[in-house]
RNA sequence: CCGGGUGUAGCGCAGUUGGUAGCGCGCCUGCUUUGGGAGCAGGAUGCCGCAGGUUCGAAUCCUGUCACUCGGACCA
């Protein structure tokens, strides 16, 4: 079957618009709506059961590793928040402000939460005493608001969702290590649920976060060949401890400060699912997070015996453990066909009357449009197999489009000549001066992406001064 | 935040020199249909984004404001 086919009329194709595209996916697949406040987005049903399930998934993992889930308050006093230089110089020109309760004006205004450092800090300084407090590892799944200045559904809210993990550690060491566990985690996520390919790798001191000593990052490319940060972790050092005057008593009975990370993902990811696997049919949903990964179809609905046969095929396949939905509603099988390839549905299960004499049933698969005939018989074990087909399919696809765009580069101009083309990911050595890097910015309309964990460890040049160095690095346009 | 564009029915749009609001799709009812967005008949739906102003009279002209959108700047 010809699976670039277009099925689907209600969706602007990639080609011609891809911002256009993307919102009438995110429209048409009835994900998000918008509110009457810029930047401040309604996720509606289907939407948000793609959230909870990134939740389900991810809290699980979060709490094999010890973690455990806090919520503490949205809004931070000013005085508060400006106790550490660096990251309110960061956040301050993005923050919303209560200056009024009731009537009141407030002596301290109040900022609405664009991160919680701070917040775990002050708590922190108040429960850790000793090493026998340590680690803290603790998690919050919240919403954070930042006021920004444009905004996207999913890629950029004013409010949005996330987690934020917050961990206190006896030593640098196992900070470190923290850090790099968790963004492991995100990247075992991302690969093996979202089916998006990551690189893994660190950032440079301009792209880092505001506060901290490193931050490492799972960055993905887009189909439009645009990068995404898709997820992050930051080693804090004992920066904040000391602003925040957290110390704890060490088995050697003296005074020290703990060692802090942080690490959050956010809805922002759901944007990248859309831009990573969609089509011109609309979204395509990996099966692990799709909040409905088969729908049946009854055919010739009316016909003895079919609606039957389409509920058995439902039960059978939510008893295998499968997110399963029936649509018997009275839309012709075409507009059902139509609609839940606008909602990325991976599997779809169509049965009508000349399917039951022969004792089977068509499934069609999302990623590549293909109709395949199945027997009822082992109809469970045929598609979980499939879904994990899927999955693979997608993640080849999508690490087949980032290898077929990343190009090694040698000078600004060569950069700008692939970034304002089909863009892509330009891979180079770096010197490591923020002054080169400033230049690609200028003079090549790139930023840095990361510096990738895997380094060829060969020497090369900068491509900017020329001079020679070893270190490898990405950059792209990035969303 | 700076420029360009746009706000009229759920969606897409028309609306002339200012004169009291229209089309297509969708929606509702009924019948016929049903393997790729069905057909016929009937029906319902409007704070013309919001707030002021000009005018006998404003969707239409003026001012302000909010939102969407495309560039740019900023930004995780």
């Amino acid at each position: 079957m010809a699976q670039d086919k277009r099925q689907v009329d209600a969706i602007t194709p990639r080609d011609v618009d891809f911002a256009q595209w993307y919102t009438d996916v995110c429209k048409k697949a009835e994900l998000i709506d918008y509110s009457s406040v810029k930047g401040l987005f309604i996720y509606r049903p289907y939407g948000y059961a793609i959230w909870e399930n990134v939740q389900n998934v991810l809290d699980k993992r979060f709490k094999e590793l010890g973690h455990e889930n806090v919520y503490l308050p949205v809004l931070i006093p000013e005085s508060l928040l400006q106790k550490e230089k660096d990251h309110v110089e960061g956040f301050a020109p993005e923050c919303a402000w209560i200056t009024m309760g009731g009537s009141e004006k407030l002596e301290d205004r109040l900022c609405v939460r664009p991160t919680s450092e701070t917040l775990f800090c002050e708590h922190y300084a108040n429960i850790i005493h000793s090493w026998r407090d340590l680690p803290k590892l603790y998690n919050q799944w919240c919403s954070v608001l930042r006021w920004e200045k444009t905004s996207r559904p999913f890629l950029r809210h004013r409010e949005f969702l996330w987690q934020e993990g917050h961990t206190m550690h006896a030593t640098a060491e196992e900070a470190r290590e923290e850090t790099m566990r968790m963004l492991g985690v995100y990247a075992d996520f991302f690969e093996d649920v979202l089916a998006m390919p990551v690189i893994k790798g660190r950032k440079t001191e301009k792209e880092k976060f505001n506060g901290a000593e490193e931050t490492y990052t799972v960055e993905c490319m887009m189909h439009d060949h645009k990068a995404l940060q898709a997820g992050t972790s930051h080693y804090f050092g004992d920066g904040f401890a000391k602003a925040f005057d957290i110390t704890f008593a060490g088995k050697d009975n003296q005074p020290h400060h703990p060692h802090q990370t942080s690490w959050g993902v956010s809805t922002r990811m759901i944007g990248g699912i859309i831009m990573t696997h969609g089509d011109d049919n609309g979204l395509v949903l990996p099966p692990r997070i799709a909040p409905i990964q088969a729908v049946v179809i009854p055919v010739a609905a009316h016909k003895e015996g079919v609606l039957a046969a389409a509920a058995g095929l439902k039960d059978r396949l939510a008893a295998a453990g499968i997110r399963v939905k029936m649509d018997d509603s009275d839309n012709t099988p075409g507009w059902k066909f139509a609609e839940y390839e606008m909602k990325g549905v991976p599997v779809r299960v169509e049965i009508g009357p000349k399917d039951m004499e022969k004792g089977q049933c068509v499934l069609a698969r999302r990623d590549t449009g293909e109709k395949i005939p199945a027997p009822l018989e082992g109809l469970e074990e045929t598609v979980k197999k499939l879904l994990d087909a899927i999955h693979d399919n997608m993640f080849a696809m999508a690490l087949k489009n980032r290898e077929e765009n990343t190009f090694d580069i040698s000078s600004p101009e060569e950069a700008r000549a692939v970034a304002m083309g089909k863009g892509g990911f330009l891979r180079s050595k770096w010197c490591g001066s923020p002054a080169c890097e400033q230049a690609m910015k200028d003079r090549a309309g790139v930023s840095s992406r990361c510096m990738p964990l895997e380094q060829s460890g060969t020497q090369g040049v900068c491509p900017v001064c020329g001079k020679p160095c070893t270190t490898d690095i990405y950059w792209g346009v990035a969303y």
